[in-house]
DNA sequence: TAAAAATACTCCATAGGTATTTTAT
DNA sequence: ATAAAATACCTATGGAGTATTTTTA
């Protein structure tokens, strides 16, 4: 049975006349006939007995029309409701964001766009960059932010801004302000853990440089930046950390940058998508603004 | 959009996969697909992100989905209520009946019928033959008992019952037994309104006969059988009456019949339907008991 | 006679199928 | 290699139309 079926039905039984009802519906009267007695046969039931040019409608018809109108109206709501969310800028944004970003990048962007769509909510969900990348190909997340590329077909990359990994020392420690690649293998280190966008970025500019992992002094793993740069501060070791995660303390003089001659770590923050999903206008408006910033 | 649509849509929500929805409604994969595709587009909207082999509504799928359930159970409480009031034999049963039939004929018959029936109730409607044609005709009835024909091709009638006519005076009056046909038109008359069977049955005897009503010496003209009865019993008169309505009058020596030679004034009451109208269960059934009495 | 519904037919969209291709596990 | 969805293509049903007939007011 058709939702049509039903419509020309209740047209049918509110003028009663075919011919009427079909002006109504702007078809043509034998249309409205046919119908009538698809859903009469359907229905297994006369609807209206057809006396002369008068029409009258059946104990079933009666029942039919109390309820028919109810489902034609429900599926207008329905229709008008979808249309409705199709363009609906409101609700929350969850963004999963790796350490870096989500601490020192997505904040001010959240901060700006919301000026412009205030009926925006966001939601920053912080781990480090593979729960992120696993998340959004796994269609927990729409969106992620993260340090490093975890190639994955399924993934839509687009770089978001740059950054760059530094070598931190404490300021308390004394030593040159600029070394050579060769004396990295020696000072006490202390790494973020596999996961860490930051370290994997840091893996891929050493290893390019000849230096693996495993000939750092590592003195410590650590599952946080904070925890990285706390030790640091304590002159536990020195690290490499994002140049935007340091820069009050560099500035405060609590972290003191060392330069390495020839190790330039440039690294880009990737806005991650998933390539197979449709968003929600909100989603489309706040990942729009996004790539305009990557291209700046 | 059909509800059709509506359905293999929820299958494919609840089991988050084609195919397995295709099983379960019986039909093939593409068919799914291209059913799905259907409403898609004319929602304007995708209802599902094809990730893979796993498959995820999005937020307009779960909006049609939290509705469509409705109306496919709408739709199913209205198809199993129609099944139901088709063939329930529940409800009441109009019957319009004229005076004589609706006195002394109805009420045995439905008391038998009720004895099959409980749980169909009646109410019986008591105007003359004209009238309860008339209703029957013009759809305010569905079924009428009366005691003349009233021709019209809208109009089913069949025999229910035999009655006879015959002349009746006041038991008081002196008189014979006995008169021939020219004694009648002498004789102080009693009439029914003209839209009366009985008065329509006493004309067509007697004009075959060659009398016509204005023949008679008519005293009165009175709107109803007892109205008639009580006024030959206080001698006013004579009149022409139904045997069934004179019986125990004629039986308690009230009223005294008057043989008049030659005449016998047979008719029959008829069961009146609309042709081209279709009836309730109830009244199938009713009708039908009353064409076996008729026929028997 | 005129108005309304039914009927007969034609045309085209689409529901349904089968066979095949694409894609991801 | 396999399972699932998409795609291509075919057929038949049914929706919508025009033209005509039937029926009744």
């Amino acid at each position: 049975m058709d939702i049509h079926h039903l419509k020309v039905f209740t047209a049918v039984f509110k003028n009663r006349s075919f011919s009427k009802a079909s002006e109504q519906l702007s078809l043509t009267q034998p249309t409205i006939s046919s119908h009538i007695k698809a859903v009469e046969d359907e229905l297994g039931c006369k609807l209206f007995d057809r006396v002369g040019r008068t029409i009258i409608p059946t104990k079933e018809a009666e029942l039919l029309y109390s309820r028919a109108s109810e489902i034609i109206e429900n599926l207008e709501e329905i229709k008008s409701g979808i249309c409705r969310i199709k363009d609906d800028i409101g609700g929350e944004i969850i963004i999963g964001a790796s350490t870096i970003p989500g601490t020192y990048i997505i904040p001010s962007i959240v901060s700006e766009f919301k000026k412009k769509y205030k009926e925006i909510s966001f939601q920053v969900i912080i781990e480090d960059s593979k729960k992120i990348t696993d998340m959004v190909a796994c269609d927990q997340l729409l969106l992620g932010i993260v340090g490093a590329k975890m190639e994955n077909r399924k993934l839509e990359y687009r770089p978001l801004v740059e950054d760059e990994l530094i070598l931190v020392s404490s300021a308390k420690a004394l030593g040159r302000k600029t070394i050579s690649m060769k004396n990295i293998t020696g000072m006490p280190f202390l790494l973020r853990e596999e996961g860490s966008g930051t370290r994997k970025t840091m893996e891929r500019h050493l290893s390019g440089r000849g230096i693996d992992v495993k000939d750092l002094n590592v003195v410590a793993v650590l599952g946080s930046t904070d925890a990285v740069k706390e030790a640091v501060k304590s002159g536990l070791g020195a690290s490499i950390l994002s140049r935007v995660a340091v820069r009050d303390d560099l500035k405060l003089g609590i972290l003191r940058e060392v330069k390495v001659k020839g190790l330039n770590m440039k690294r880009s923050f990737y806005i991650i998508t998933h390539r197979k999903r449709t968003f929600p206008k909100s989603y489309r408006l706040f990942i729009d603004y996004l790539y305009l910033k990557g291209k700046a």
